[in-house]
DNA sequence: GGGGAGTAGACAGCTCCGCTATCCGATAGC
DNA sequence: GCTATCGGATAGCGGAGCTGTCTACTCCCC
C-alpha cells in the first residue's frame, strides 16, 4: 500500500500523513525495493485512524500523541504509564501553584483519597490536575460545589471497574493497551457529553419546562 | 481600580487585560470622569478570575469564553442553553459525520436515552458529542468497550443528581448560573483526574504489584 | 526503453490562536 | 508644569498544526 492509498483508506490527506511520519507519530513505511518506495500495512492504516481520534475526539496535542504511542509501541512499557502519559496535556499547568487555594485542595483530595481506600501514586499526574480543579473551585469561591468530589469519587470508581472489566477481556497485550488508551481518552469525552445530557434531563425533571419554549 | 490594580489582584498581565477587553470577554470598566481613565470593580476581578479558570482548566478557547459570558450575561438566556454553549467547544466536527459508524452510533445512543428515560432535546449539542465519541469506538473497532456507555450514564446520572442539587442551593441567578458554569467545565476536569486515580487504585487492587518495580 | 504519474523526503510557508509590545494623546497627582 | 500612568488602537510574535513546493528517483504502461 503506498501513501496515496493510505490516505484514501483513511481520509487523511497526504501531506498531513507526511507531517505525521516526520513528528514520530506513525512509523515509517517499510523501504524495501527503493529509498523512495515505501509500503503502508493495515497496521498503519488502524495506527492513523487512532491518531485521528486521540487528535480530534481526544483533544491530545501532536506532541502528547507522539509520547503516548511511543509509550504503546514500547513494550516494557506498564499500561499505567502509557494513561499516565495521555492525561499529562491538561496538567503541567506548574506555575503559581502554591497559593492557599492549591493547600487546601491537596489536603482536601489527600482526605478524599483516604476515605475512598484509594491506593494512588504521589506522583500520579492526575493528582495535581484534580488539585487544580478544586484549586479553582476555591479560588472563586464557589465553597458548595465542594462536597461533589465525593459524589464525583464514587461515580468515578464505578466508570473504573467498568472499564477495567472491559480492558481485561483482551488478551492480545497491543490490543489491551490499545483499548484502555482509547477507553480512557474518548471516555472523557462520552462521559462528559452524557453528563450534560443527564443534566438537562435532570434539570426539566425538577423545574417542568412549561411548554418547552424553544427561547434563545 | 484602575487596569493595573485590576492585574495585581488577579496576576492576568495588563497587555492580557487589555485583550480581554478587546475580545468582549471583560466589560469596559466605567468612564465617568474622562474617555481615557476608566475604573474597575470587584465584578472585574471576579469575572477575570472565571474567564481564566474557563480558559486554562476548562480548557475553553477565547471565543468560546466570549460566547459563553455573552449567554451569561444575558438575563433572558436559560441556564441549559448556557451549558449548550460550553460544550460546543469539543464538538463542531461537522465534518464526515454520516458514514455507518455514525449511524451505528446515533442509533445506540438513542436506545440508550431511551433505556434510561431521559428527556434531552434533538439538538442537544451534547448528543452529538456523544455520537463522535461512540462512532469513534466502532470506527476503531473496540466492539468490547460499547457496553461501557451504559455504565457511564449511570454514572453521569448519578453525578448530575449532585450537580443539580449543588446549583438549586444558589439562590442570586447569575451566581447560580457562574456555579453551573464552573461545576459544568471544572467538573469535567474534576472527574476526569479522578476517573484516572480510580483506575490506577482498580488496576492495582486487581493486579497486585509485586513490589512496586518504579520501572518506566 | 521512453514517458508520464506517482513517491519519499526535505524544507519553507501559511493560518489561526493567544497573547505581547509599541505608540499615541490625555490625564492624574504632585 | 512635570512625570507616571492611563485607555485605546495597531502591529507583531511564537507556537501549533498543517499545506505547498521542490528534487531526485522509481514504477507502470505503452
Amino acid at each position: 500500500m503506498r501513501v496515496s492509498e493510505l490516505s484514501q483508506a483513511t481520509g487523511v490527506p497526504v501531506p498531513t500523513i507526511k507531517y505525521y511520519l516526520r513528528e514520530g507519530l506513525l512509523p515509517r513505511g517499510e523501504t524495501t525495493t527503493s529509498p523512495n518506495q515505501a509500503s503502508y500495512s493495515d497496521e498503519h492504516v488502524t495506527r492513523l485512524r487512532l491518531i485521528r481520534s486521540l487528535l480530534d475526539v481526544g483533544g491530545l496535542s501532536v506532541a502528547t500523541v507522539r509520547d503516548v504511542l511511543a509509550a504503546v509501541d514500547d513494550p516494557d512499557t506498564s499500561l499505567h504509564d502509557v494513561l499516565g502519559r495521555a492525561v499529562g496535556t491538561v496538567t503541567a499547568t506548574g506555575a503559581d501553584a502554591d497559593d492557599e487555594h492549591h493547600a487546601r485542595a491537596r489536603t482536601r483530595l489527600a482526605g478524599l483519597i483516604d476515605d475512598r481506600g484509594w491506593h494512588v501514586s504521589p506522583h500520579a499526574p492526575a493528582r495535581e490536575a484534580a488539585v487544580a480543579a478544586l484549586a479553582t473551585i476555591y479560588r472563586l469561591g464557589l465553597e458548595n460545589l465542594d462536597s461533589l468530589a465525593d459524589v464525583y469519587a464514587g461515580a468515578a470508581e464505578q466508570v473504573a471497574e467498568a472499564d477495567l472489566g472491559s480492558v481485561v477481556q483482551v488478551a492480545d497485550r497491543d490490543r489491551r493497551v490499545q483499548t484502555a488508551l482509547v477507553g480512557t481518552v474518548v471516555g472523557d469525552a462520552l462521559f462528559a457529553a452524557l453528563r450534560r445530557m443527564a443534566q438537562e434531563h435532570t434539570s426539566a425533571k425538577h423545574f417542568p419546562p412549561a411548554q418547552d419554549p424553544e427561547q434563545r
